[in-house]
DNA sequence: ATAAAACATAGCATTTTTATAGGAAATGAG
DNA sequence: CTCATTTCCTATAAAAATGCTATGTTTTAT
């Protein structure tokens, strides 16, 4: 399924954050992550917006102010991500046939889009912004070593 | 999640056929399914050129012609019904920081988005016509005859 | 004071969704 | 053969969502 681009900025900034988190104790600028990604630095601020009224992120005005996360990386989920910022994704079905033929809507409801529901929050809550982090890490000392094994 | 009003037709309507399915050997109009479900039948008919080209149904044309299942309910998943109408719910999510962070891009497609499809495809999947039918005349009857047990 | 940064709101172009309209082609019934 | 019925095909359009830009305002360290 397709995850729109406030969902894959939110988390690709989130696993960013997440990657100098021990080292940077202050905050990370918008204007960095927005360098860094490669994301427009206008856009970025909408999904912050929406990160920070999420309280995934805490926010420090003026200068020298950015972002933190609110939680260690492995206290967040792609869920609380994603929810955060994703609309549609988490919006509930409308109603269908329930006027002419309530029995179906109540059936395909339960059986179908209820299960989704809970099929799609089980799968995004067991990923950790930890585990994205770790899985990067993998890849890139994977390619930087590969050579030299 | 929101599942757009293509897919809960595409889904109301082969529960609906599947539903007189033993009782009638013919075939089904597109007006008869519109006015039980109470959905416009102009609507319908290009849901219904979906469920063809999927080879969920099949059509009669001409006086007398219709609708047909292709195969029988339990054969026929929620999955492959939502798969031949919905075009967002299974496409891919594009890159995002391919560019500029590829390790961060990898990550997330592979623990989050790859993992999502699997898991909605998974859940999809085991939910059959089949079982629509029976789950919403289970409802039918629990409501009729509640009051006389 | 000033520059750096978050915060707020408005607007706009593009795409997707959800339909409607009108007719063409096929076919069974009389 | 003709006609009513029904699928099939294409075009159009309004409404909503998406992705992004623009323009400021507040706050705060230096």
């Amino acid at each position: 399924m397709r995850i729109s681009a406030k969902g894959r900025y939110a988390l690709a900034a989130v696993v960013s954050m997440a990657q100098q988190h021990p080292q940077n104790d202050g905050s990370i600028t918008l204007i960095s992550i927005s360098e860094r990604l490669g994301i427009s630095k206008i856009y970025l601020e909408q999904v912050f917006a929406l990160l920070k009224r999420g309280e995934l992120v805490t926010s420090v005005k003026g200068a020298q102010g950015g972002y933190q996360l609110a939680r260690p990386p492995r206290l967040i989920s792609a869920l609380e991500v994603l929810y955060a910022v994703e609309t549609t994704l988490f919006d509930k079905t409308e109603d269908t046939v329930a006027e002419r033929s309530p029995e179906i809507e109540t059936a395909l409801r339960a059986d179908v889009f209820d299960a989704l529901d809970l099929a799609v929050a089980e799968a995004l809550k067991q990923v950790t912004i930890e585990q994205l982090v770790l899985s990067a890490e993998r890849r890139k000392s994977a390619n930087a070593g590969m050579f030299y094994i």
